[in-house]
DNA sequence: AAGTCGGGGGA
DNA sequence: TCCCCAGACTT
């Protein structure tokens, strides 16, 4: 059952390793560069709501978190029901945490949900209700780090930042340093040089350029150069679309974690509750799956589908419940199950 | 610098 | 199957 894929890709020198990475850029290059991405992405960016005018700070915040190691496609419906219900940030400071991770639904990273209410509680209270604009005010609220930060400093203030989200990092470094990949991280070296070739003016249209490009054009797997508007300028197709070494990284294991299961144990909660909000009562049971009475396995039998099917995937990962109750607990001390342990099947 | 934190879709 | 995704945070 339990494959800890330690699965590991032959030791070879991290991309940070390269001499020349990063190298200097020539100011021709960088017009021409900076020109094409500008009207590349006047002409080809997908109309997404939150870069419509009427998109407020807070709604463009909300947004960023959410597409935080999720892709925006899964983020969009989840977006504009999140936007309607909670339009200010004193919104979402009195909604109860319930409800905030019963909208966040199935994006992942459920804690970003909490850290984006208690976002909301301090822009509420420190800040007047309105998203700061300094990057610094931004980066002491919880769940926005670097990127989050430089995203809502140019997206919604219009300041001239350096976004440095996986796309940018990619498509400025295939196409300005010839590197297939990203560095592993963003060095002070990085962030440097990135920052020196946002342009003096359109930083909007630079940054979300060059973040479009990388999702639809310049992808990580397999990049579509012959419409790329950069392919002239391009170091790396220049070079033949070198293969660069990555760096050596595990695979983090899935099957028989805890991550699993917990995974599991949220969707159960979500199911349970929007049951229950569609008028279907869903039957509590105290004892461990493994100990149910007729009554219960009867009642468990008769749950609506989705209940069901997620009540059995938490027995499927736990038979004997007690790793479920222990991360139900421990769910619950990390404010990530409120209310919803009524759905769950714990021992006592 | 390395680990931890979900979930889904595409190659 | 494995990889990737508008990362943040802890150790």
């Amino acid at each position: 059952m339990t494959h800890r894929s330690t699965h590991q890709q032959p030791a070879v020198s991290p991309v940070t390793d390269v001499p020349s990475a990063l190298p200097p850029v020539d100011a021709q290059v960088l017009a021409e560069t900076q020109r094409a991405v500008v009207g590349w992405y006047r002409a080809h960016a997908r109309d997404l709501p939150w870069r419509e005018s009427a998109a407020t700070a807070w709604s463009i915040l909300v947004c960023e978190v959410m597409s935080q190691q999720t892709p925006v496609v899964r983020v969009l419906p989840r977006w504009e029901a999140w936007m309607a219900r909670w339009p200010r940030p004193s919104d979402l400071a009195a909604a109860p945490a319930s409800e905030v991770l019963l909208a966040w639904d199935s994006l992942g990273y459920p804690r970003r949900a909490l850290r984006l209410q208690e976002t909301a509680r301090a822009i509420a209270e420190l800040h007047g209700d309105s998203v700061p604009d300094s990057e610094a005010a931004l980066r002491a609220l919880p769940g926005v780090g670097d990127y989050t930060a430089a995203a809502v400093t140019s997206f919604a203030h219009g300041q001239r930042t350096a976004v440095l989200d996986v796309n940018v990092r990619r498509v400025l470094a295939r196409s300005l340093a010839g590197l297939e990949h990203r560095p592993s991280s963003v060095s002070r070296r990085e962030r440097a040089w990135a920052e020196a070739l946002v342009p003096a003016e359109d930083h909007v249209e630079w940054n979300a350029g060059l973040m479009e490009l990388g999702a639809l054009v310049c992808t990580s797997r397999s990049p579509s150069c012959e419409q790329c508007p950069l392919a002239q300028h391009c170091v790396w197709l220049a070079a033949g679309r070198p293969a660069h070494p990555t760096a050596a990284r595990r695979t983090q294991a899935w099957a028989g974690t805890d991550r699993q299961l917990r995974g599991a144990i949220m969707r159960c909660l979500r199911e349970a509750s929007a049951a229950e909000q569609e008028g279907v009562p869903v039957r509590l049971l105290t004892a461990p799956l493994t100990e149910l009475t007729d009554d219960e396995a009867e009642a468990l039998a008769a749950l609506p589908a989705p209940v069901h099917s997620a009540v059995m995937a938490v027995r499927n990962l736990d038979a004997g419940g007690e790793r479920t109750a222990r991360l139900v607990a421990d769910l619950l001390s990390d404010g990530l199950a409120q209310r919803t342990d009524a759905a769950l099947h714990l021992p006592h």
